[in-house]
RNA sequence: GCGGAAAUAGCUCAGCUGGUAGAGCAUCAGUUUCCCAAACUGAAGGCCGCGGGUUCGAAUCCCGUUUUCCGCUCCA
Protein backbone atom coordinates (compact mmCIF):
# COMPACT_ATOMS: atom_id res chain seq x y z
CA UNK A 1 0.00 0.00 0.00
CA UNK A 2 1.54 3.15 -0.99
CA UNK A 3 1.40 6.20 1.20
CA UNK A 4 -1.08 8.13 -0.82
CA UNK A 5 -3.46 5.62 -1.14
CA UNK A 6 -3.10 4.37 2.70
CA UNK A 7 -3.96 8.73 3.33
CA UNK A 8 -6.50 8.27 1.61
CA UNK A 9 -7.99 5.41 3.00
CA UNK A 10 -7.87 7.32 6.37
CA UNK A 11 -9.38 10.73 4.96
CA UNK A 12 -12.20 8.87 4.17
CA UNK A 13 -12.49 7.06 7.78
CA UNK A 14 -11.96 10.02 9.36
CA UNK A 15 -14.25 12.39 6.65
CA UNK A 16 -17.28 8.91 7.12
CA UNK A 17 -16.84 10.09 11.29
CA UNK A 18 -16.60 14.13 10.95
CA UNK A 19 -19.93 14.25 8.65
CA UNK A 20 -21.97 11.77 10.15
CA UNK A 21 -21.92 8.83 7.42
CA UNK A 22 -20.18 6.07 9.97
CA UNK A 23 -19.50 6.05 13.60
CA UNK A 24 -17.90 3.23 15.83
CA UNK A 25 -20.61 1.67 17.64
CA UNK A 26 -20.76 2.02 21.16
CA UNK A 27 -17.91 4.42 20.97
CA UNK A 28 -18.59 6.24 24.12
CA UNK A 29 -18.10 2.69 26.05
CA UNK A 30 -14.55 2.49 24.09
CA UNK A 31 -16.28 0.49 20.97
CA UNK A 32 -16.90 -2.74 20.10
CA UNK A 33 -14.90 -4.17 17.79
CA UNK A 34 -15.70 -4.45 14.24
CA UNK A 35 -19.32 -3.49 14.67
CA UNK A 36 -20.72 0.02 13.22
CA UNK A 37 -23.16 2.68 12.90
CA UNK A 38 -24.36 4.56 10.12
CA UNK A 39 -24.95 8.38 10.87
CA UNK A 40 -27.67 10.41 9.54
CA UNK A 41 -25.98 11.22 6.40
CA UNK A 42 -24.98 7.46 6.01
CA UNK A 43 -28.26 5.59 6.46
CA UNK A 44 -29.34 8.04 4.45
CA UNK A 45 -26.27 6.99 1.77
CA UNK A 46 -27.26 3.57 2.29
CA UNK A 47 -30.98 3.44 1.73
CA UNK A 48 -30.48 4.61 -1.58
CA UNK A 49 -28.04 1.70 -2.48
CA UNK A 50 -30.66 -0.24 -1.32
CA UNK A 51 -33.01 1.24 -3.43
CA UNK A 52 -30.88 1.27 -6.75
CA UNK A 53 -30.47 -2.18 -6.30
CA UNK A 54 -33.98 -3.33 -5.26
CA UNK A 55 -35.38 -1.08 -8.47
CA UNK A 56 -32.58 -2.59 -10.94
CA UNK A 57 -33.61 -6.19 -9.74
CA UNK A 58 -36.86 -6.16 -8.73
CA UNK A 59 -38.70 -3.40 -10.22
CA UNK A 60 -36.98 -3.81 -14.13
CA UNK A 61 -37.15 -7.41 -13.93
CA UNK A 62 -41.06 -9.14 -14.19
CA UNK A 63 -39.94 -12.65 -13.26
CA UNK A 64 -38.10 -11.36 -9.72
CA UNK A 65 -39.77 -10.41 -6.65
CA UNK A 66 -38.75 -9.11 -3.46
CA UNK A 67 -39.29 -10.83 0.43
CA UNK A 68 -37.84 -10.00 3.78
CA UNK A 69 -37.50 -13.08 6.03
CA UNK A 70 -36.62 -13.22 9.73
CA UNK A 71 -33.30 -13.23 10.54
CA UNK A 72 -34.28 -16.27 13.29
CA UNK A 73 -34.55 -19.26 11.35
CA UNK A 74 -35.23 -22.71 12.22
CA UNK A 75 -32.33 -24.17 13.73
CA UNK A 76 -32.16 -27.04 11.07
CA UNK A 77 -31.72 -24.83 8.49
CA UNK A 78 -27.84 -24.43 9.30
CA UNK A 79 -27.57 -28.00 9.49
CA UNK A 80 -29.33 -28.62 6.56
CA UNK A 81 -26.96 -25.49 4.60
CA UNK A 82 -23.67 -27.11 5.90
CA UNK A 83 -23.04 -24.11 8.44
CA UNK A 84 -22.83 -25.76 11.43
CA UNK A 85 -20.72 -28.99 10.85
CA UNK A 86 -18.34 -26.83 8.44
CA UNK A 87 -17.98 -23.56 10.37
CA UNK A 88 -17.65 -24.71 14.07
CA UNK A 89 -13.76 -25.84 14.48
CA UNK A 90 -11.68 -26.72 17.61
CA UNK A 91 -8.53 -24.44 16.69
CA UNK A 92 -5.18 -24.34 18.54
CA UNK A 93 -2.58 -21.75 18.07
CA UNK A 94 1.40 -22.74 18.72
CA UNK A 95 2.55 -19.43 19.95
CA UNK A 96 6.37 -19.37 18.31
CA UNK A 97 5.42 -20.18 14.85
CA UNK A 98 2.12 -18.29 15.00
CA UNK A 99 0.57 -20.95 12.96
CA UNK A 100 -2.85 -21.85 13.70
CA UNK A 101 -4.48 -25.21 13.58
CA UNK A 102 -7.72 -27.60 14.08
CA UNK A 103 -7.28 -29.63 16.92
CA UNK A 104 -8.67 -32.64 15.10
CA UNK A 105 -6.72 -32.75 12.38
CA UNK A 106 -3.55 -33.02 14.39
CA UNK A 107 -4.82 -35.57 16.01
CA UNK A 108 -6.09 -36.84 13.26
CA UNK A 109 -2.51 -37.09 12.19
CA UNK A 110 -0.86 -38.36 15.05
CA UNK A 111 -3.61 -41.40 14.61
CA UNK A 112 -2.05 -41.93 10.92
CA UNK A 113 1.41 -42.18 12.15
CA UNK A 114 0.69 -44.37 15.14
CA UNK A 115 -0.89 -46.72 12.25
CA UNK A 116 1.92 -46.38 9.93
CA UNK A 117 3.98 -47.36 12.78
CA UNK A 118 2.34 -50.26 13.63
CA UNK A 119 1.32 -48.97 17.05
CA UNK A 120 -2.11 -49.94 16.29
CA UNK A 121 -2.99 -49.88 20.10
CA UNK A 122 -1.88 -46.11 20.32
CA UNK A 123 -3.98 -45.46 17.51
CA UNK A 124 -7.65 -46.81 18.66
CA UNK A 125 -6.69 -45.62 22.26
CA UNK A 126 -6.21 -42.01 20.98
CA UNK A 127 -9.08 -42.09 18.06
CA UNK A 128 -11.35 -43.17 21.28
CA UNK A 129 -10.23 -40.32 23.49
CA UNK A 130 -10.48 -37.96 20.27
CA UNK A 131 -14.03 -38.85 19.75
CA UNK A 132 -15.15 -38.83 22.98
CA UNK A 133 -13.84 -35.35 23.92
CA UNK A 134 -15.07 -33.99 20.19
CA UNK A 135 -18.63 -35.62 21.04
CA UNK A 136 -18.62 -33.73 24.47
CA UNK A 137 -16.94 -30.14 23.21
CA UNK A 138 -14.12 -30.64 26.14
CA UNK A 139 -11.53 -28.54 24.47
CA UNK A 140 -9.76 -28.68 27.57
CA UNK A 141 -9.18 -32.27 27.11
CA UNK A 142 -8.62 -32.01 23.31
CA UNK A 143 -5.65 -29.96 24.38
CA UNK A 144 -4.57 -32.64 27.04
CA UNK A 145 -4.89 -35.19 23.98
CA UNK A 146 -2.11 -33.12 22.06
CA UNK A 147 0.37 -32.61 24.96
CA UNK A 148 0.33 -36.13 26.25
CA UNK A 149 0.76 -37.31 22.63
CA UNK A 150 3.47 -35.29 22.65
CA UNK A 151 2.60 -33.24 19.15
CA UNK A 152 4.70 -31.02 17.72
CA UNK A 153 4.19 -28.04 15.38
CA UNK A 154 5.59 -29.43 11.98
CA UNK A 155 6.69 -25.35 11.77
CA UNK A 156 8.63 -24.40 14.89
CA UNK A 157 8.85 -28.16 15.94
CA UNK A 158 7.95 -26.78 19.36
CA UNK A 159 4.90 -27.82 22.29
CA UNK A 160 4.27 -24.49 23.14
CA UNK A 161 0.57 -24.22 22.54
CA UNK A 162 -2.34 -22.10 23.58
CA UNK A 163 -5.89 -23.63 24.63
CA UNK A 164 -7.99 -24.90 22.57
CA UNK A 165 -10.54 -22.86 21.38
CA UNK A 166 -13.78 -23.21 19.59
CA UNK A 167 -14.64 -20.79 16.54
CA UNK A 168 -17.94 -20.96 15.48
CA UNK A 169 -19.00 -18.71 12.28
CA UNK A 170 -22.68 -18.28 13.66
CA UNK A 171 -23.78 -15.92 16.50
CA UNK A 172 -26.08 -17.98 18.69
CA UNK A 173 -28.87 -17.25 21.40
CA UNK A 174 -32.00 -18.68 22.76
CA UNK A 175 -35.34 -18.22 22.01
CA UNK A 176 -37.74 -18.53 24.55
CA UNK A 177 -37.83 -16.97 28.04
CA UNK A 178 -36.29 -19.58 30.31
CA UNK A 179 -32.65 -19.87 29.49
CA UNK A 180 -32.39 -23.71 30.18
CA UNK A 181 -35.45 -24.96 27.85
CA UNK A 182 -34.78 -22.64 25.77
CA UNK A 183 -33.94 -24.13 21.74
CA UNK A 184 -30.22 -22.94 20.52
CA UNK A 185 -31.53 -20.09 17.60
CA UNK A 186 -28.75 -18.75 15.27
CA UNK A 187 -28.53 -15.38 13.71
CA UNK A 188 -28.61 -15.83 10.27
CA UNK A 189 -24.46 -16.03 8.37
CA UNK A 190 -26.37 -15.29 5.39
CA UNK A 191 -30.00 -14.26 4.07
CA UNK A 192 -30.07 -16.71 1.12
CA UNK A 193 -31.64 -19.66 3.90
CA UNK A 194 -34.29 -17.21 3.98
CA UNK A 195 -34.66 -17.59 0.57
CA UNK A 196 -34.42 -21.14 -0.01
CA UNK A 197 -36.81 -22.22 2.21
CA UNK A 198 -39.37 -19.90 1.22
CA UNK A 199 -38.92 -20.73 -2.14
CA UNK A 200 -42.39 -22.81 -2.50
CA UNK A 201 -43.83 -20.22 -0.60
CA UNK A 202 -43.45 -17.57 -3.16
CA UNK A 203 -43.15 -19.99 -6.17
CA UNK A 204 -46.63 -21.00 -5.46
CA UNK A 205 -48.24 -17.79 -4.28
CA UNK A 206 -46.77 -15.37 -7.07
CA UNK A 207 -47.56 -18.29 -9.71
CA UNK A 208 -44.35 -17.94 -10.62
CA UNK A 209 -42.88 -19.74 -13.52
CA UNK A 210 -39.26 -21.13 -14.19
CA UNK A 211 -36.91 -19.63 -14.62
CA UNK A 212 -38.06 -16.82 -11.99
CA UNK A 213 -36.10 -15.11 -8.97
CA UNK A 214 -36.54 -13.99 -5.05
CA UNK A 215 -34.53 -11.14 -3.81
CA UNK A 216 -33.84 -9.81 -0.39
CA UNK A 217 -31.99 -7.05 1.61
CA UNK A 218 -31.16 -7.59 5.46
CA UNK A 219 -28.87 -8.29 7.76
CA UNK A 220 -26.52 -11.06 8.18
CA UNK A 221 -23.91 -11.73 11.19
CA UNK A 222 -20.50 -13.71 11.46
CA UNK A 223 -18.44 -14.48 14.20
CA UNK A 224 -14.99 -13.16 12.01
CA UNK A 225 -12.14 -14.49 13.68
CA UNK A 226 -10.54 -11.18 12.35
CA UNK A 227 -12.29 -8.12 11.37
CA UNK A 228 -10.79 -5.31 10.22
CA UNK A 229 -10.46 -2.85 7.48
CA UNK A 230 -13.31 -0.68 8.71
CA UNK A 231 -16.70 -1.47 7.33
CA UNK A 232 -15.27 -4.40 4.79
CA UNK A 233 -14.96 -7.14 7.51
CA UNK A 234 -17.73 -6.91 10.55
CA UNK A 235 -19.63 -8.72 12.04
CA UNK A 236 -22.77 -7.62 11.42
CA UNK A 237 -23.27 -6.33 8.08
CA UNK A 238 -26.19 -6.41 5.11
CA UNK A 239 -26.73 -8.28 2.87
CA UNK A 240 -28.39 -7.78 -0.88
CA UNK A 241 -29.49 -11.28 -2.34
CA UNK A 242 -31.16 -12.48 -4.91
CA UNK A 243 -31.70 -16.25 -5.82
CA UNK A 244 -32.56 -17.00 -9.78
CA UNK A 245 -34.40 -20.90 -9.85
CA UNK A 246 -33.25 -21.89 -13.28
CA UNK A 247 -34.10 -25.39 -15.14
CA UNK A 248 -31.06 -27.85 -14.89
CA UNK A 249 -28.58 -27.27 -17.76
CA UNK A 250 -29.48 -23.87 -18.42
CA UNK A 251 -27.69 -22.63 -15.43
CA UNK A 252 -24.35 -21.17 -17.24
CA UNK A 253 -25.91 -19.45 -19.48
CA UNK A 254 -27.64 -17.92 -16.60
CA UNK A 255 -24.39 -17.60 -14.84
CA UNK A 256 -23.05 -15.89 -17.45
CA UNK A 257 -25.78 -13.48 -17.95
CA UNK A 258 -26.00 -12.34 -14.71
CA UNK A 259 -22.08 -12.24 -14.10
CA UNK A 260 -22.60 -9.13 -16.77
CA UNK A 261 -25.69 -7.94 -15.54
CA UNK A 262 -24.08 -7.19 -12.16
CA UNK A 263 -21.42 -5.53 -13.49
CA UNK A 264 -23.63 -3.18 -15.85
CA UNK A 265 -25.41 -2.32 -12.49
CA UNK A 266 -21.67 -1.06 -10.86
CA UNK A 267 -20.71 0.64 -13.63
CA UNK A 268 -24.04 2.49 -14.36
CA UNK A 269 -22.47 4.61 -11.18
CA UNK A 270 -20.02 6.11 -13.52
CA UNK A 271 -17.29 4.26 -12.11
CA UNK A 272 -13.95 3.88 -13.69
CA UNK A 273 -14.25 0.39 -15.53
CA UNK A 274 -10.56 -0.10 -14.75
CA UNK A 275 -11.72 -0.17 -10.84
CA UNK A 276 -13.44 -3.49 -11.23
CA UNK A 277 -12.29 -6.52 -12.25
CA UNK A 278 -14.08 -10.44 -11.76
CA UNK A 279 -12.03 -12.79 -10.14
CA UNK A 280 -12.75 -16.75 -11.29
CA UNK A 281 -12.93 -19.06 -8.20
CA UNK A 282 -10.49 -22.19 -8.60
CA UNK A 283 -11.40 -23.25 -5.14
CA UNK A 284 -15.09 -23.78 -5.14
CA UNK A 285 -17.34 -24.49 -2.31
CA UNK A 286 -19.21 -27.33 -1.49
CA UNK A 287 -22.21 -26.68 -3.31
CA UNK A 288 -21.54 -24.35 -6.24
CA UNK A 289 -20.58 -25.38 -9.86
CA UNK A 290 -18.85 -21.49 -10.65
CA UNK A 291 -18.24 -18.82 -9.13
CA UNK A 292 -17.15 -15.20 -9.49
CA UNK A 293 -16.27 -12.40 -7.60
CA UNK A 294 -16.36 -8.79 -8.68
CA UNK A 295 -13.81 -6.91 -7.34
CA UNK A 296 -13.21 -3.32 -6.72
CA UNK A 297 -10.14 -1.88 -6.42
CA UNK A 298 -9.46 -0.50 -3.08
CA UNK A 299 -7.08 1.49 -1.79
CA UNK A 300 -5.60 -1.75 0.10
CA UNK A 301 -5.77 -3.67 -3.35
CA UNK A 302 -8.78 -5.61 -4.97
CA UNK A 303 -11.43 -7.02 -2.54
CA UNK A 304 -14.63 -8.85 -3.02
CA UNK A 305 -17.72 -6.66 -3.41
CA UNK A 306 -20.04 -9.09 -4.87
CA UNK A 307 -20.14 -12.87 -6.06
CA UNK A 308 -22.11 -14.86 -8.30
CA UNK A 309 -22.34 -18.41 -7.79
CA UNK A 310 -23.80 -21.30 -9.29
CA UNK A 311 -25.27 -23.00 -6.46
CA UNK A 312 -26.53 -26.03 -8.19
CA UNK A 313 -29.79 -27.97 -6.64
CA UNK A 314 -27.72 -28.01 -3.56
CA UNK A 315 -29.65 -25.92 -1.09
CA UNK A 316 -33.09 -26.99 -2.23
CA UNK A 317 -32.25 -30.62 -2.22
CA UNK A 318 -30.73 -30.16 1.23
CA UNK A 319 -33.93 -28.68 2.22
CA UNK A 320 -35.67 -31.30 1.00
CA UNK A 321 -33.44 -34.14 2.81
CA UNK A 322 -33.86 -32.26 6.17
CA UNK A 323 -37.51 -31.23 6.11
CA UNK A 324 -38.76 -33.90 4.00
CA UNK A 325 -40.70 -31.72 2.19
CA UNK A 326 -40.55 -31.95 -1.98
CA UNK A 327 -38.66 -29.44 -3.19
CA UNK A 328 -39.18 -29.98 -6.95
CA UNK A 329 -40.70 -27.67 -9.41
CA UNK A 330 -43.32 -29.46 -11.97
CA UNK A 331 -41.93 -27.45 -15.70
CA UNK A 332 -44.81 -28.06 -18.13
CA UNK A 333 -42.66 -26.29 -20.40
CA UNK A 334 -41.90 -29.00 -23.86
CA UNK A 335 -38.55 -30.30 -24.52
CA UNK A 336 -37.07 -31.02 -28.30
CA UNK A 337 -39.13 -34.29 -28.19
CA UNK A 338 -42.29 -32.73 -27.59
CA UNK A 339 -42.50 -33.82 -23.83
CA UNK A 340 -42.83 -31.39 -20.32
CA UNK A 341 -39.82 -31.19 -18.53
CA UNK A 342 -41.70 -32.43 -16.00
CA UNK A 343 -40.77 -32.37 -11.96
CA UNK A 344 -37.41 -31.64 -10.75
CA UNK A 345 -35.64 -29.51 -8.19
CA UNK A 346 -34.46 -25.71 -9.69
CA UNK A 347 -30.84 -25.54 -9.87
CA UNK A 348 -30.18 -21.48 -8.82
CA UNK A 349 -27.94 -19.12 -10.01
CA UNK A 350 -26.83 -16.64 -6.90
CA UNK A 351 -26.02 -12.76 -7.12
CA UNK A 352 -24.77 -11.48 -3.94
CA UNK A 353 -23.50 -8.24 -2.83
CA UNK A 354 -22.29 -7.03 0.57
CA UNK A 355 -24.59 -3.24 1.43
CA UNK A 356 -21.43 -2.28 3.34
CA UNK A 357 -19.07 -2.88 1.14
CA UNK A 358 -20.41 -1.20 -1.51
CA UNK A 359 -21.29 1.96 0.38
CA UNK A 360 -17.23 2.02 1.62
CA UNK A 361 -16.54 1.85 -2.09
CA UNK A 362 -18.91 4.04 -3.06
CA UNK A 363 -17.55 6.83 -0.40
CA UNK A 364 -13.45 6.18 -1.57
CA UNK A 365 -15.02 6.47 -5.14
CA UNK A 366 -16.55 9.72 -4.36
CA UNK A 367 -13.78 11.33 -2.18
CA UNK A 368 -11.87 14.07 -3.85
CA UNK A 369 -9.57 16.22 -2.53
CA UNK A 370 -9.56 19.09 -4.76
CA UNK A 371 -6.70 21.89 -5.16
CA UNK A 372 -8.24 25.21 -6.14
CA UNK A 373 -5.27 27.07 -5.11
CA UNK A 374 -4.51 30.61 -7.38
CA UNK A 375 -1.99 32.62 -7.51
CA UNK A 376 -3.22 34.89 -4.73
CA UNK A 377 -4.60 32.23 -2.34
CA UNK A 378 -4.10 28.78 -0.80
CA UNK A 379 -7.14 27.13 -1.75
CA UNK A 380 -8.71 23.60 -1.89
CA UNK A 381 -11.79 21.72 -1.18
CA UNK A 382 -13.19 18.53 -0.22
CA UNK A 383 -16.05 17.24 -2.13
CA UNK A 384 -17.88 13.66 -2.52
CA UNK A 385 -18.75 13.59 -6.21
CA UNK A 386 -21.84 11.09 -5.54
CA UNK A 387 -24.14 10.10 -7.97
CA UNK A 388 -27.07 12.51 -7.83
CA UNK A 389 -29.21 9.48 -7.19
CA UNK A 390 -27.58 8.55 -4.42
CA UNK A 391 -26.61 12.14 -2.28
CA UNK A 392 -28.24 11.93 0.87
CA UNK A 393 -29.07 15.45 0.86
CA UNK A 394 -30.22 16.57 -2.78
CA UNK A 395 -30.02 19.89 -2.10
CA UNK A 396 -29.65 23.24 0.18
CA UNK A 397 -31.31 26.19 0.08
CA UNK A 398 -29.41 29.44 1.09
CA UNK A 399 -30.35 33.18 1.40
CA UNK A 400 -27.89 35.02 0.29
CA UNK A 401 -27.45 36.86 3.47
CA UNK A 402 -29.69 36.40 6.80
CA UNK A 403 -32.50 39.76 6.24
CA UNK A 404 -34.15 42.29 3.99
CA UNK A 405 -36.86 39.16 3.80
CA UNK A 406 -34.20 36.28 1.93
CA UNK A 407 -34.50 33.97 4.59
CA UNK A 408 -38.64 34.12 4.59
CA UNK A 409 -38.18 33.60 0.48
CA UNK A 410 -35.68 30.67 0.87
CA UNK A 411 -38.16 28.74 3.08
CA UNK A 412 -41.30 29.75 1.65
CA UNK A 413 -39.33 27.77 -1.91
CA UNK A 414 -37.89 25.24 0.79
CA UNK A 415 -41.59 24.17 1.37
CA UNK A 416 -42.59 23.50 -1.60
CA UNK A 417 -39.94 21.48 -3.14
CA UNK A 418 -39.52 19.30 0.55
CA UNK A 419 -42.02 17.44 -0.46
CA UNK A 420 -40.24 15.94 -3.39
CA UNK A 421 -36.61 15.72 -2.12
CA UNK A 422 -34.25 15.46 1.40
CA UNK A 423 -33.08 19.09 1.59
CA UNK A 424 -31.20 21.37 4.15
CA UNK A 425 -31.34 24.81 5.01
CA UNK A 426 -28.67 26.72 6.27
CA UNK A 427 -28.34 30.71 6.70
CA UNK A 428 -25.42 30.75 9.05
CA UNK A 429 -21.78 31.95 8.09
CA UNK A 430 -20.82 33.54 4.34
CA UNK A 431 -22.15 31.45 1.30
CA UNK A 432 -18.72 30.20 -0.33
CA UNK A 433 -18.68 28.03 3.43
CA UNK A 434 -22.04 27.00 3.25
CA UNK A 435 -21.12 25.91 -0.34
CA UNK A 436 -18.34 23.96 1.19
CA UNK A 437 -20.26 21.96 3.81
CA UNK A 438 -22.52 20.64 1.12
CA UNK A 439 -19.71 19.60 -0.98
CA UNK A 440 -18.45 17.60 1.68
CA UNK A 441 -21.60 15.39 1.73
CA UNK A 442 -22.19 15.67 -1.29
CA UNK A 443 -24.87 17.70 -2.02
CA UNK A 444 -25.38 17.95 -6.08
CA UNK A 445 -27.13 20.90 -6.27
CA UNK A 446 -26.89 24.41 -3.92
CA UNK A 447 -30.34 26.89 -4.56
CA UNK A 448 -29.41 30.63 -3.62
CA UNK A 449 -31.81 33.22 -3.11
CA UNK A 450 -30.74 36.70 -3.42
CA UNK A 451 -32.12 39.84 -4.50
CA UNK A 452 -33.39 39.44 -7.66
CA UNK A 453 -35.32 36.79 -6.41
CA UNK A 454 -37.79 39.13 -4.93
CA UNK A 455 -38.19 40.98 -7.83
CA UNK A 456 -38.61 38.34 -10.49
CA UNK A 457 -38.49 34.73 -8.47
CA UNK A 458 -34.95 33.62 -9.88
CA UNK A 459 -32.62 31.52 -7.94
CA UNK A 460 -29.07 30.41 -8.59
CA UNK A 461 -28.52 26.75 -8.96
CA UNK A 462 -25.05 25.92 -8.35
CA UNK A 463 -23.55 22.24 -9.13
CA UNK A 464 -21.44 20.85 -6.88
CA UNK A 465 -18.82 19.09 -9.45
CA UNK A 466 -18.06 22.40 -11.76
CA UNK A 467 -19.16 24.87 -9.57
CA UNK A 468 -20.72 26.67 -11.28
CA UNK A 469 -24.22 28.84 -11.35
CA UNK A 470 -26.72 29.24 -13.26
CA UNK A 471 -29.96 31.56 -12.95
CA UNK A 472 -33.59 29.82 -13.23
CA UNK A 473 -36.86 30.11 -12.37
CA UNK A 474 -38.01 29.45 -8.60
CA UNK A 475 -40.79 27.41 -10.19
CA UNK A 476 -39.06 25.23 -12.31
CA UNK A 477 -36.98 23.95 -9.72
CA UNK A 478 -38.82 20.46 -9.05
CA UNK A 479 -39.01 20.09 -12.83
CA UNK A 480 -35.21 20.67 -12.94
CA UNK A 481 -33.50 18.69 -9.21
CA UNK A 482 -36.06 15.82 -10.14
CA UNK A 483 -34.66 15.30 -13.79
CA UNK A 484 -31.43 15.24 -12.69
CA UNK A 485 -31.89 13.05 -9.63
CA UNK A 486 -33.87 10.83 -11.23
CA UNK A 487 -33.80 6.83 -10.83
CA UNK A 488 -34.35 7.04 -14.86
CA UNK A 489 -30.75 8.25 -15.30
CA UNK A 490 -29.48 5.19 -13.75
CA UNK A 491 -31.84 2.33 -14.97
CA UNK A 492 -32.38 3.18 -18.49
C1' G B 1 -4.40 -14.91 17.95
C1' C B 2 1.11 -13.18 17.58
C1' G B 3 4.59 -8.96 16.90
C1' G B 4 5.20 -3.50 16.43
C1' A B 5 3.18 1.54 17.08
C1' A B 6 -0.36 4.97 18.91
C1' A B 7 -4.24 7.17 22.38
C1' U B 8 -4.13 15.01 25.16
C1' A B 9 -10.85 19.79 23.45
C1' G B 10 -15.56 17.88 18.09
C1' C B 11 -10.92 17.80 14.40
C1' U B 12 -5.36 18.45 13.61
C1' C B 13 -1.72 18.66 17.02
C1' A B 14 1.91 21.18 20.99
C1' G B 15 3.09 20.25 26.04
C1' C B 16 11.36 19.98 27.73
C1' U B 17 15.29 15.89 32.17
C1' G B 18 8.04 14.78 36.57
C1' G B 19 5.70 20.76 39.36
C1' U B 20 -2.18 19.66 38.71
C1' A B 21 -3.41 22.00 30.11
C1' G B 22 -2.31 25.15 25.36
C1' A B 23 -2.87 26.68 19.87
C1' G B 24 -5.38 26.69 15.16
C1' C B 25 -9.77 25.16 13.03
C1' A B 26 -14.81 23.65 14.27
C1' U B 27 -19.16 24.89 17.79
C1' C B 28 -22.45 28.69 20.23
C1' A B 29 -24.09 34.22 20.89
C1' G B 30 -23.37 38.83 18.52
C1' U B 31 -21.07 42.26 14.57
C1' U B 32 -19.82 42.52 9.28
C1' U B 33 -20.86 40.74 4.29
C1' C B 34 -24.82 40.70 -2.71
C1' C B 35 -21.95 34.30 -4.57
C1' C B 36 -17.17 29.98 -3.14
C1' A B 37 -13.33 28.06 3.39
C1' A B 38 -10.02 30.08 7.48
C1' A B 39 -12.93 38.93 8.87
C1' C B 40 -14.10 41.20 14.21
C1' U B 41 -15.86 40.63 19.62
C1' G B 42 -17.17 37.31 23.30
C1' A B 43 -18.42 32.37 25.36
C1' A B 44 -18.31 27.35 26.05
C1' G B 45 -15.60 23.05 25.66
C1' G B 46 -10.47 18.32 28.92
C1' C B 47 -11.16 12.20 35.02
C1' C B 48 -4.44 13.92 29.18
C1' G B 49 -8.24 6.08 26.87
C1' C B 50 -9.07 3.18 31.61
C1' G B 51 -6.95 0.78 36.21
C1' G B 52 -2.87 0.25 39.39
C1' G B 53 2.26 1.44 41.01
C1' U B 54 6.75 4.71 41.98
C1' U B 55 6.86 9.86 44.00
C1' C B 56 5.80 15.27 48.46
C1' G B 57 3.82 15.67 43.41
C1' A B 58 2.40 11.89 37.10
C1' A B 59 -0.31 13.95 30.64
C1' U B 60 5.07 12.95 31.43
C1' C B 61 8.36 7.18 34.56
C1' C B 62 6.84 1.62 35.35
C1' C B 63 3.08 -2.48 35.02
C1' G B 64 -1.62 -4.12 33.42
C1' U B 65 -5.89 -3.35 30.38
C1' U B 66 -9.11 -1.45 26.33
C1' U B 67 -9.46 0.52 21.54
C1' U B 68 -7.29 1.83 16.88
C1' C B 69 -3.52 1.47 13.04
C1' C B 70 0.56 -1.52 10.50
C1' G B 71 2.58 -6.52 9.45
C1' C B 72 1.72 -11.93 9.98
C1' U B 73 -2.34 -15.44 10.33
C1' C B 74 -7.56 -16.56 9.05
C1' C B 75 -11.42 -15.62 5.55
C1' A B 76 -17.67 -21.12 3.44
Amino acid sequence: MSKNTDELFKNVIAHAKEYGFVFPSSEIYDGLSAVYDYGQFGSELKNNLKTYWWKAMVQMHENIVGIDSAIFMHPKIWKASGHVDGFSDPMIDNKDSNKRYRADQLLEDKIARYDKDGKTDKAEALQIAMDEALKNEDLPRLRELIIEHEIADPVSGTRNWTDVRQFNLMFSTQMGAIADDADLIYLRPETAQGIFVNYLNVQKSGRMKIPFGIAQIGKAFRNEVIARQFIIRMREFEQMEMQFFVRPGTEMEWYKQWKETRLQWHLALGTDEAKYRFHDHVKLAHYANAAVDIEYDFPFGFKEVEGIHSRTDFDLSQHQKFSGKKMQYFDPELDADGKPYGNYIPYVIETSIGLDRMFLLTMINAFDEEDLSTDEKQDSRTVLRLHPCLAPVKAAIFPLIKKDGLPEKAREIMDKLKLDFNLQYEEKDAIGKRYRRQDAIGTPFCITVDHQTLEDNTVTIRHRDTMQQERVAADDLDKIIGKLVSWKNLLS
